[in-house]
RNA sequence: GCCGAAGUGGCGGAACGGUAGACGCAGCGGAUUCAAAAUCCGCCGUACGAAAGUACGUGAGGGUUCGAGUCCCUCCUUCGGUACCA
């Protein structure tokens, strides 16, 4: 064997990164402690579900970035809470669970280690002395524990015949929030259907308006616009509409344009809405019964496609206008959504488009109240279509209406005069004809689940038997009217152990079969125990306040951990949870706000969403007719309704998409080529999935590049928000800015450094230093490429304070490396806590500068100039220029812009 | 349809309204080597040109400005979210 030939690389970083692991775990050199007259900074991650496929690529690019800030704040005398630990109750632990007959939390904590191994293995600074994990003991009771204060406040309450959205595969109810747009569950993507059974629910809308206001003092993203969107406050008015011929029976609808109520012409009834079947006329009671149970087996999805066309049947009754005492037909039509405002709209087909569109079906009529204000605008033929702007009053909104509207009146305007005028009227019972009204398009949070792996919900209810209701075939009624909350000081209330966890058929639940655990005797009186478990996003909802004391057995948390580091400065994570869990925690923040629980009713300052990065895989095709020959990667395909039969858009060719990985391609001539194929490829970028066979795992990038390159790459990538390709090949360019940094550092001279290395190294430190403050870590790294690379170039090795600088300016992204360095560098103590560098303002500032030279507003040159120049001189300087002579020889200066230190532009003439 | 974000070399991406393409990947050329890997140096938007250079160039079209990738208007495309919400 050749020794040389063979000679260990320089930096190792299978060495040096568990080296620093282990002295970092060793000495909790990040342990957070707060110190008095230290500034704060709270820097939380969104907490990982341990799932058994472990870490992907994702979770590394927002934990780095904000373990870039947390390690930087340190350096910067900050005191630095940076915590991690597991959301781990959900749904994939409790299927693989039914598969294997393992518990849920054997693979649970295995999962866990498996994370946990991987986070120590990138290096990141988190406090691991406050580890959470959702689903122990410890956590569950203070989970309960916020349940109940909820209960007792009312926000927890039972429905008993509320139609929720059932999934048979996963055999439990849903919130809205997780059946996708397409009516199947988010997890697994099964078929959703309407079941009608008792759930609990949480009183979220009470909260809608605050939390729509919070949002707008936050530092958030365009988050913020979706959860308003979400919460989907909409003012407007109720309007009752009289049922002719049945006295005391009022139609309410809700409206936002109550403007035009002269236009009304048609009343239309969800089918589900109570009144449908009562008002009906009896030659019509067998169509519309038909039509609601049609309608009520169609999912809402189905539904709620707009593009359908509208159907309807009508009852034979007619409702009375209050505005014009018309007489207008009542129909039912499931464009119509029950559960929506009242369950009923006034139909204006001339402003509308989906009542248009049904007036026109059913020959209605069409009445025009609202005329275009604008003048030059082209006049919308309501017959033809429906003009939904607002405008003015028309004609026959001042002849068709007793409410004091007059020709011309802005709607605006005409929406106060109506709602002021139906309040005024002497409505059904006295309570006028209408009033303005808000809904809003959040709905109570369903929050219970007929699963087994959640928090029990602490809370049970009377049993009605005859002796033991345990024994099999034992009859009994639970008495789910009267339910007793567990007292405090019995949480928490663990969940029993199970053979199966199966949840079965029965919509109680699978814990209704651990009938020793569920039914209990107390004073000689049976009681049974609630057996719903709480969804997943119970314990995400105040994971950030356990961090504050997690150990705490008397409380959640105390109030003196709350001010020294709440609220959550800084709180990354991906935008999937952008209306869900960030709405869920502000919410029981909110709650826990006005039970004086916390000081601040707002917990995440600043949020952040890491781009998602996707996986790169190269597409060619092969003909399936003929030949079967393979065809260069187009991205012109056409995908029909049925998959497997793509075709190329051009030649309409049947072929299979096949798929090449990044190290199968050759690249000649600018064009990518399968290297051994031949055939041309064209570049994908998508989500990383095994059939792509693009899913990069970090384990494999730390063993073959190292965690400090894996960090530095991925934040190397580009923008942090941005959506981003994984590019296996690009790791190579950190890896070598790694080991450059390595020689660089480990090459150092005790000369002093030239005027232009300290200059460099002061604009580096005041660049990397505002480039990490506003997260753009892609510049930082490349402005620390450039300070290697001229380093690198000096003769007689780096000065030693330049490399120290060095190694403190790249700790931050490559941790490792950095104590290495800086161990090497002579060092007796832990970078860690190093202040980090001050640059010399007057080292960062120039005096000689190059500005360009524009003539006419064009790029014409450069000149070596005094940054402080004057015009007069600079104009000298660019005419000394033999290139800019060329384009103002023989002609007029006429004027002269001059921005010093940037740009000189020579109008000539 | 509506809301949001974005369109810049072969690729990832840089550019306070001021010399477009920093930094990196890939590619090409060279040094080193017996040779290779690694490393180091150089080139690297398009067209014309031997070169100097000139013209063009940030999705399309218009506008504001001494000067526009950046600001304004219209449109196209992609991605994300969302929708009979009255």
């Amino acid at each position: 064997m050749d020794s040389e030939r063979d000679a260990p690389h320089p930096y190792d970083p299978a060495v040096v990164e568990p080296k620093w692991q282990h002295v970092w775990e060793e000495q909790k050199t990040f342990r957070a402690v707060r110190r008095p007259g230290h500034p704060k900074m709270y820097v939380l991650d969104m907490f990982p579900y341990p799932s058994g496929a472990g870490l992907h690529v994702g979770h590394p690019e927002g934990y780095t970035a904000t373990d870039i800030i947390a390690r930087y704040k340190r350096m910067r005398g900050f005191d630095v809470l940076h915590p991690m630990g597991w959301d781990a109750f959900g749904l994939p632990a409790e299927q693989y669970a039914i598969k294997t007959g393992v518990h849920p939390r054997a693979i649970t904590l295995k999962n866990i280690d498996n994370f946990r191994r991987q986070l120590k293995m990138l290096g990141f600074s988190y406090d691991w002395d406050r580890e959470v994990d959702t689903t122990d003991a410890g956590y569950v009771k203070w989970t309960q524990w916020i349940f109940l204060q909820l209960f007792k406040r009312g926000l927890a309450f039972q429905q008993s015949d509320m139609p929720v959205n059932w999934c048979p595969q996963l055999g439990t109810v849903l919130a809205n929030d997780e059946v996708t747009a397409d009516g199947r569950s988010e997890v697994g993507g099964f078929p959703i259907e309407k079941l009608r059974i008792r759930q609990w629910s949480l009183r979220i809308t009470q909260y809608a308006d605050r939390l729509l206001e919070g949002l707008e003092g936050l530092d958030w993203p365009e988050t913020k616009v979706k959860q308003a969107h979400w919460i989907g406050r909409s003012e407007g008015a109720n309007v009752e509409f009289a049922v002719d011929g049945h006295a005391g029976e009022t139609i309410t609808v809700f409206t936002t344009r109550v403007d035009t109520l002269a236009g009304a012409t048609y009343v239309v009834l969800a089918p589900e809405h109570a009144l449908a079947q009562k008002i009906c006329k009896a030659d019509h009671v067998v169509a519309v019964k038909a039509y609601a149970d049609i309608a009520n087996a169609k999912s809402d999805i189905v539904r709620s496609d707009a593009s359908r066309e509208k159907t309807g049947v009508p009852t034979g009754s007619f409702a009375i206008n209050p505005i014009n005492g018309d007489k207008v037909p009542v129909f039912v039509a499931d464009y119509v959504i029950g559960s929506y405002g009242s369950g009923a709209v006034m139909a204006v087909p001339a402003h509308d488009e989906r009542d248009h569109a049904f007036a026109l079906k059913y020959g209605l009529p069409i009445i025009r109240v609202v005329d275009d204000a604008k003048a030059d605008a082209k006049v919308v033929d309501v017959e033809k279509e429906a003009f939904t702007d607002d405008g003015v009053a028309s004609e026959a909104a001042v002849t068709r209406s007793r409410a004091p509207i007059t020709k011309g009146m802005p709607s605006e305007q005409v929406r106060r005069v109506v709602t002021d005028w139906l309040a005024s009227q002497p409505g059904v019972g006295g309570k006028g004809a209408g009033s303005s009204k808000i809904t809003y398009k959040l709905r109570d949070w369903v929050f219970s689940r007929q699963r087994y792996w959640g928090e029990p919900i602490p809370i049970f209810f009377p049993v009605e038997c005859e002796g033991d209701p345990r024994v099999p075939g034992a009859p009994f009624t639970i008495r789910y009217d009267q339910p007793i909350p567990v007292d405090e000081s019995e949480l928490p209330l663990v969940l029993p152990d199970l053979e199966d966890f199966k949840p079965g058929t029965d919509p109680a639940g699978p814990l209704a079969r651990a009938a020793d655990w569920r039914f209990f005797q107390r004073d000689g009186k049976w009681f049974a125990r609630e057996t719903n478990t709480m969804p997943q996003w119970a314990g995400s909802c105040w994971y950030y306040l356990r961090y504050l004391d997690p150990k705490n057995a008397v409380s959640g948390w105390t109030s003196e951990d709350y001010d020294a580091w709440m609220p959550v400065d800084l709180y990354v994570g991906g935008s999937e949870h952008a209306v869900l869990h960030l709405l869920y925690a502000r919410f029981w923040h909110k709650v826990l706000y006005d039970l004086g629980l916390v000081k601040g009713d707002e917990p995440f300052t600043k949020l952040v969403h890491q781009g998602l990065i996707l996986g790169t895989s190269y597409r060619y095709f092969r003909a399936l007719e003929g030949d079967k020959r393979l065809l260069a990667g187009s991205a012109k395909v056409l995908r029909p309704t049925d998959p497997p039969s793509i075709r190329l858009a051009e030649t309409k060719e049947l072929v299979e998409e096949l798929w090449a990985r990044e190290d199968e391609i050759a690249i000649r001539d600018n064009k990518t080529f399968h290297a051994a194929l031949g055939v041309e490829v064209m570049l994908v970028a998508e989500k990383m999935s095994k059939s792509r066979g693009n899913v990069v795992n970090p384990d494999d990038i730390v063993k073959s590049h190292g965690a400090d390159a894996l960090r530095l790459y991925e934040m190397f990538m580009g923008p942090l928000e941005a959506v981003k390709p994984w590019q296996t090949s690009a790791i190579e360019g950190v890896r070598r800015f790694l080991d450059r940094t390595w020689n660089v550092c480990t090459n150092v001279s005790d000369a002093a450094a030239s005027d232009e290395t300290r200059r460099l190294v002061h604009k580096t430190i005041e660049k990397v230093g505002e480039d990490i403050e506003h997260m753009r870590f892609n510049t930082a790294i490349s402005a620390m490429m450039i300070l290697v690379r001229h380093l690198g170039a000096l003769a007689g090795g780096t000065p030693r304070e330049s490399a120290k600088a060095l190694a403190l300016l790249v700790s931050p992204f490559a941790p490792h490396i950095g104590e290495e360095l800086w161990e090497r560098l002579g060092s007796k103590t832990l970078l860690a806590y190093e202040p980090w560098p001050e640059f010399d303002a007057a080292l960062v500032k120039d005096d000689v500068v190059e500005i360009g030279v524009q003539v006419n507003g064009k790029a014409r040159g450069s000149v070596q100039i005094a940054v402080d120049a004057d015009e007069e001189t600079a104009k000298a300087a660019a005419l000394g220029d033999a290139r800019v002579r060329t384009f103002t020889d023989g002609k007029t200066i006429k004027k002269v812009i001059y921005v010093k230190g940037r740009i000189l532009n020579l109008i000539v003439g």
